[in-house]
DNA sequence: TCCATTGACGTTTTT
DNA sequence: CGTCAATGGA
């Protein structure tokens, strides 16, 4: 058969991991190496030179995009459909695996999907109506606690608690909570996980059926996989499944949230004869960046190693701008790229990355005050609109009367009457005979719990919601949702609202109704046996779709470092490389490998850089009302020189004389002798508690030093009265 | 029920 | 400084 198409368009190691024939292979894919191209052609491998049944092939990713980019790109490689292939994210496929096998994991035919929303109101309710105090006990935490429990396939059982109060009482909360949620059908992101873990794990026949069926296992961003994850995988491969995955350590920057990069180390060490092929040969980036990039990493210690080169020209040096403040910093970068656009090129060849979502906000300022287009990435996404989900609980509660996260939302929303009162009196009810609310609140009708006109108004929710169902049967979906929402009067409950919001909101809800009316049940959940309504719940909350709908044609890309990741762009900016802001102060306090995770993602940041990268940072910064000071970011040290070019202020520019040493300088300074504290020195003052000496000058009686105080800001202190101690 | 005031808080985010 | 949520008075 000729392979050609396959193999033609690959360089040598990335054909040796396509052909690879070891029972298991660890591919090492560099930033801009070809990882994608090589799971996909490794797909087409099987398929068509080996003659693997496309129903052998699990193919799993983390986002909808890459899935969706993975089965699009093998599509046309194959040229046939890739409808029996399994391709999808670990959630969308664990959720389909607990559709298709509901009773044996455990659930409801109808359970629900909670989204971290969902799942922290429903949290906040519970732990009130527990009686803990929630300041003591919030929500955000429990819900911390919880999913990183479940991220690590534990369940209350088997928590060690160690005696420890702390610890006991978050167990107790998670114990609660699951209660809640399997009494109401509901099942949040890393319960769907971890129930598709136990589904194989206490199902014999089960797991016997996938094993046999799905022989192929590839895996995208491996590095990115959780404990759930990693043992799920592995579960599924048994003695017999091939697990041909891809990822890169050096772009491991979800460890915050359960990822764990050691996975990628220990699957060489739980499959036997592992073939592991580093593509190392970059496709997108100048030399000049590469080298300042694997200069970077190098600093990380235990990584599987990795050298980025390009047969491309070194290109233009990184440029690092040391403004004077944030302000200064915006303006420059605006200017800069305002001169790249005057050259013909297109704003949305180029983004402007930064450490916290909180940076945006100044360089949108900028840029609408000189007229450049611009998007934001992140933020509220269409399915996670307030009254996009109130429309959908709506939809819930009809198919699945017993989803309290549901009932909670829409029980008084638009108001109906139905105050605080009743609807703990409802939860009372509720939690002492173990019935969802709904259930609790038909009982409570019946036994006339409910009086006056807590009794009349609930009594109409309920009807209401009786009405719905009755109405509902046989209509199409996008009836179904226009009918919920006339039903609901949803509409006049945005009516109080600024003109503005009204507006938006209004036209969400009649976008929502073209999403239900133009909504196919997919061919997937079909085979699931779901129906349409289900799917389409599910997929609402598991796809909750783009951020903002069309315009963002021709714009600067403006984003964090993590959602840059997986993308590429000829000209980037990267602001804000101040020690405290990037790294941040979190992860250089906080021990476990944080401040690495920090230089990975620095280092994500550069390598998304094809042309041109800028760097910067602000000597003041404006935070929290205060202005601060820092130092440049310790990650600019570690980048050779030769590889940078310093942009020196225009003249003019007003500046104060507080000024931190010019990084070239400071790399090749020497601790001055002459002056008793060093700049970036920690100490600690009696009153002001511990800073880092940012400034100095005088000699002698008149010597001063400007610290930087944690707890107070900026201060200038004379060293012959305030009693300063070094901390280390 | 609604609006205004007050207070706490302030990485990163997909599913 | 700015946001969001909780609180309290009309």
């Amino acid at each position: 058969m000729d392979v050609s198409h396959i193999l033609d368009e690959l360089n040598e190691p990335q054909r040796e991991a396509v052909t690879s024939d070891a029972p298991h292979a660890l591919v090492l894919a560099g930033a801009g190496s070809g990882k994608t191209r090589v799971l996909i052609h490794r797909l087409a491998w099987l398929i068509q030179v080996q003659h693997e049944s496309p129903l052998s092939v699990l193919a799993v990713t983390f986002t909808n995009k890459a899935a969706g980019e993975m089965r699009e790109r093998a599509q046309q490689l194959l040229e046939t459909s890739t409808r029996p292939l399994w391709i999808g994210t670990f959630h969308s496929i664990a959720h389909r695996l607990l559709r298709m096998h509901w009773r044996e994991a455990g659930l409801p035919e109808n359970f629900q999907i909670l989204d971290a929303d969902d799942q922290q109101r429903l949290l906040r309710r519970m732990i009130r109506e527990e009686g803990y105090d929630e300041n003591q006990w919030p929500a955000r935490q429990a819900q911390w606690f919880i999913n990183a429990r479940k991220d690590e396939g534990q369940r209350p059982a088997a928590i060690e608690t160690l005696d420890n109060p702390l610890t006991e009482t978050w167990t107790q909360i998670y114990r609660l909570y699951q209660d809640y949620c399997d009494r109401a059908g509901l099942v949040d992101f890393a319960e769907l996980l971890l129930r598709a873990h136990e589904l194989w794990l206490h199902n014999d026949d089960l797991l016997a059926h996938y094993r046999q069926r799905l022989q192929h296992i590839l895996v995208d961003e491996f590095q990115d996989t959780n404990t759930i994850q990693y043992a799920w995988v592995r579960l599924l491969a048994g003695d017999t499944g091939s697990v041909f995955v891809v990822g890169d350590d050096d772009q491991s920057i979800y460890g915050w949230r359960g990822a764990r990069v050691e996975n990628v180390r220990q699957f060489t060490r739980d499959f036997p004869h592992v073939q592991t092929v580093r593509l190392e040969q970059n496709y997108r980036s100048t030399g000049n960046i590469l080298s300042a990039a694997n200069a970077l990493i190098a600093n990380n210690e235990g990584r599987l190693g990795k050298n980025l080169w390009t047969a491309g020209s070194d290109g233009d040096p990184i440029r690092l701008y040391s403004a004077y403040n944030e302000q200064d910093e915006a303006r420059f970068v605006v200017s800069q790229l305002e001169q790249w656009m005057s050259e013909g090129r297109r704003a949305d060849e180029a983004a402007i990355v930064y450490r916290t979502s909180a940076q945006s906000r100044l360089f949108e300022e900028h840029l609408r005050r000189q007229g450049v287009p611009y998007r934001v990435y992140g933020g509220l996404r269409f399915f996670e609109r307030a009254e996009v989900k109130d429309a959908l609980a709506y939809l819930r509660l009809v198919l699945n009367p017993n989803d309290d996260a549901a009932f909670e939302r829409v029980i008084n929303t638009p108001a109906r009457g139905i105050g605080q009162k009743t609807v703990a009196t409802l939860r009372l009810q509720a939690r002492e005979s173990g019935l969802p609310l709904w259930q609790a609140a038909r009982a409570g009708l019946e036994q006339g719990v409910l009086t006056g006109r807590a009794r009349t108004t609930v009594q109409a929710f309920v009807e209401l919601i009786l009405a719905m169902r009755e109405r509902l049967g046989d209509w199409t979906l996008g009836n179904q949702m226009q009918g919920v929402i006339d039903m609901s009067n949803l509409p006049s409950h945005y009516e109080k609202e600024s003109r503005e919001k009204m507006e938006a909101r209004l036209e969400n809800l009649s976008e929502l109704v073209n999403a239900a009316d133009s909504f196919v049940l997919p061919a997937d959940d079909e085979e699931a046996g779901m129906t349409v309504l289900q799917s389409f719940l599910s997929r609402a909350a598991l796809e909750a779709g783009e951020t903002q709908g069309e315009d963002w044609e021709d714009c600067v890309q403006l984003m964090t470092l993590h959602s840059a990741k997986g993308l590429e762009f000829p000209l980037v900016f990267m602001a804000g490389l101040e020690d405290g802001l990037f790294p941040h102060q979190r992860s250089v306090q906080e021990s476990g490998g944080r401040l690495e995770e920090e230089r990975r993602l620095c280092y994500v940041g550069m390598t998304r850089a094809m042309e041109n990268l800028y760097l910067s940072y602000a000597e003041v910064r404006r935070m929290f009302g205060s202005e601060s000071y820092a130092r440049p970011s310790r990650f600019l040290d570690e980048m050779p020189a030769e590889h940078l070019q310093e942009i020196r202020p225009r003249a003019g520019v007003a500046r104060p004389f507080v000024r931190s040493t010019p990084v070239a300088a400071r790399r090749s300074a020497v601790a001055d002798p002459s002056q008793p504290y060093q700049h970036g020195e920690r100490v600690r003052h009696q009153k002001f508690g511990e800073g880092t000496v940012v400034s100095f000058e005088g000699q002698g009686e008149h010597a001063r030093v400007q610290v930087n105080f944690h707890e107070a800001g900026a201060k200038w202190l004379v060293l012959a009265y305030a009693k300063l101690e070094r901390s280390g």
